[in-house]
DNA sequence: CTCCAGATATACT
DNA sequence: GTATATCTGGAGC
């Protein structure tokens, strides 16, 4: 499938809405940043201050601020010492809600994007695993730590969302969120996790797992 | 498929 | 000071 480069860019308002809307709709959408563009399979809605799987949960922290900044905005950050993960913020201006970016497939700059997932001297990452994962997707785009604050909805920002879930043969699909532990105690309550049905990008659920202590051997 | 270690910024006590 | 994290890759079934 080729992208559309005709598609626009989505615009403030469209990220200014109820951030459950924004996540059904961003499937389906085009993210291009750095050479590679994805379709977006697979989101989870975050919804800011209160909820308690959401980094916005206990307010605005040095971390998080840029979920408190204009919805559109990018927010990237640094998890498990080792990986990034990308959001959209999403929902009225000061909210701290936002949309995890969480399965996609790579469209387009295919090369590009192995040269980023492939290590050397292993195989190759399969095609479907190139951005199947949130971590995976960042990689894929190259967005890390500098791409954090990013305002998307401006015309010349490197990021660039476009296009949206159009095509009525293809239901929404939602469960649980991935990796988070609700206030019950095991799993989360709240099924705020959007796939679109069938796709092979749609990264492998995982329920949270509460972390046996592992401090001095 | 399930289990598990890994590496570190961050926020909380 | 210390517990946790919007996870991944590799090992073993």
């Amino acid at each position: 499938m080729r992208p559309r480069t005709d598609a626009p860019r989505l615009p403030r308002d469209f990220f200014d809405r109820d951030v459950h809307a924004v996540a059904r709709d961003l499937l389906g959408a085009h993210v291009s940043h750095a050479g590679v563009t994805v379709r977006i399979t697979e989101v989870e809605a975050y919804g800011g201050v209160g909820d308690p799987g959401a980094h916005a949960f206990r307010g605005r922290t040095p971390r998080n601020a840029v979920l408190f900044e204009r919805p559109g905005s990018l927010y990237v950050y640094f998890t498990y010492g080792m990986h990034f993960c990308s959001n959209l913020v999403a929902g009225p201006h000061g909210q701290g809600a936002a949309v995890l970016l969480r399965g996609a497939e790579v469209v387009d700059g295919e090369d590009l994007a192995r040269v980023r997932r492939d290590a050397p001297g292993k195989p190759p990452v399969p095609a479907r695993d190139l951005a199947r994962g949130p971590a995976r997707l960042a990689v894929s785009l190259g967005l890390s730590r500098p791409h954090n604050g990013l305002d998307t909805v401006a015309p010349d920002c490197p990021v660039r969302v476009a296009g949206r879930h159009a095509d009525p043969d293809v239901p929404v699909r939602t469960g649980p969120r991935v990796g988070v532990t609700g206030p019950g105690g095991d799993g989360d309550s709240y099924p705020w996790r959007y796939w679109l049905e069938g796709e092979p990008t749609v990264s492998a659920y995982r329920p949270g797992v509460l972390r046996t202590r592992r401090t001095q051997p």
